[in-house]
DNA sequence: AGTGCGATTGACT
DNA sequence: GTCAATCGCACTA
């Protein structure tokens, strides 16, 4: 699979989560690819304990813990054995709001999960689901279809890196107040 | 065995 | 706008 265009086409599919008495789901409006051969990402260096789920075939879960407080969620993209991820970095909010902001402190809806360590917050997401299959609703967190036909995508280079910063691997629903990073990245 | 550093966030000026 | 917190992991030796 293509990492770069799995990234596009995640962009207003749903990711799903069981939760006591129903679900909770959030509409992806932002991610980022995480290339083979890309310095930014985590598997630059070939594998590794940590990133061992980036090799698993496209739709599994990679989850890993970054800044001593954050997890970040994370889809392989490519065939078995070959790295290839995408970055979850913002939804908007559809279902299961009150679950969420429970997990969050009760802030307001649009900070909800904007953000890969907010999102991740919000959806009770943690090493435990590092690994697991995200097509099947055999686990507990599943990506869904759309809800809503999405919006343009726009593309910028990608947050929070140092490394191979130049590219254009990011990509956002234009206009949504969900996305994160500045407005001059959101238009 | 020691060290440096993040795919970030939230608090504060 | 700036800045510190925080810890698991990969790298060096």
């Amino acid at each position: 699979m293509n990492t770069v265009k799995l990234a596009r086409y995640l962009i207003g599919k749903t990711v799903v989560r069981e939760i006591p008495g129903g679900r909770a789901v959030g509409r992806i409006v932002e991610t980022e690819a995480y290339l083979s051969g890309d310095a930014a990402s985590h598997f630059f260096r070939g594998p590794t304990p940590r990133n061992k789920s980036i090799y698993l075939a496209h739709g599994h879960a990679y989850v890993y813990f970054c800044y001593g407080a954050h997890f970040m969620l994370n889809v392989s993209a490519e065939r078995a054995g070959a790295g290839g991820g995408i970055l979850i970095r913002a939804f908007e909010p559809i279902e299961g709001i009150a679950w969420m902001q429970a997990n969050r402190g009760n802030v307001r809806l649009r900070d909800l999960a904007r953000g890969p360590g907010r999102l991740a917050a919000a959806f009770g997401i943690s090493k435990l689901h590092d690994g697991v299959d995200l097509c099947g609703k055999e686990g507990e967190v599943w990506l869904g279809s759309t809800v809503r036909p999405r919006d343009k995508i726009g593309t910028s280079v990608r947050i929070g890196i140092t490394k191979d910063a130049h590219r254009l691997l990011r990509f956002y629903e234009k206009g949504s107040p969900f996305v994160s990073g500045p407005k001059s990245l959101r238009k």
